[in-house]
DNA sequence: ATAACATACAACCAAACGGTTGTATGTTGT
DNA sequence: ACAACATACAACCGTTTGGTTGTATGTTAT
């Protein structure tokens, strides 16, 4: 509908990653170093299964990367993705500093038949 | 159970408000200045009290305030919880960095009987 | 006083979430 | 060849989410 659309689904899906807190222990995890989705599992005292699933939708939220090593499946964090979270926020902070011209364009594209 | 287990609440509430681009729309409207409930609900297609719950989830999250005046309710953003948010993944970019040292204390209050 | 306005909140509903178990598929080691 | 391992995914289930409508309460203006 938008051009912002994009943008949007993607802000959603980071916040959604960030918002489990098992998914931020893991984020964590992978950003510091390499871990297995079964080196991971044996950290968290749900089954394999549900860790398998977070790491699937921090994958999709474009916050870890995995790389097939033989069996394994190896996932790191990618820290640009990280950045790229905290620029939403300092985007925020430059609403707040009225330093945004396009105020309008950022703000109004919900509702625009209700624009006042 | 844990001394960080507030933080880790507080994380949960920051990142689930911010995980809704409803949210994210009235925070961004609320921090480029004050807006009533009523105002800022006519800016959406959704009922005013959809609107009325996104703002409590905001303002239980910390993310903005309201203050009354008469029968309005005037509501605000408060930045510094946005830099909250953002030194929280400045602290994952640390994690990435290797520069924390008591890594073991941010990584390891999960399953504590799994250490390895 | 009373009507209109601004807000809050309860009750309800469909959809999504976070977990489970079970099954299938590919990979490694013996 | 075959058992064990690593992963993925479907099906299911109780809880939470994001929306609705309706009702109650306080505030303002006439």
């Amino acid at each position: 509908m938008d051009v912002n659309e994009t943008s949007e689904d993607r802000a959603d899906a980071f916040f959604h990653a960030l918002a489990d807190r098992t998914r931020r222990d893991i984020l964590r995890r992978v950003l510091a170093g390499e871990h297995s989705v079964t080196a991971l599992a044996a950290k968290y005292e749900m089954s394999f299964a549900a860790v398998q699933k977070h790491t699937a939708i921090l994958e999709r939220a474009g916050l870890i990367t995995k790389r097939r090593n033989g069996r394994e499946q190896l996932a790191s964090g990618d820290v640009e993705a990280v950045r790229a979270v905290a620029s939403m926020l300092t985007e925020l902070e430059d609403v707040w500093r009225g330093r945004i011209e396009r105020i309008e364009a950022l703000l109004g594209h919900h509702a625009p038949d209700k624009e006042n």
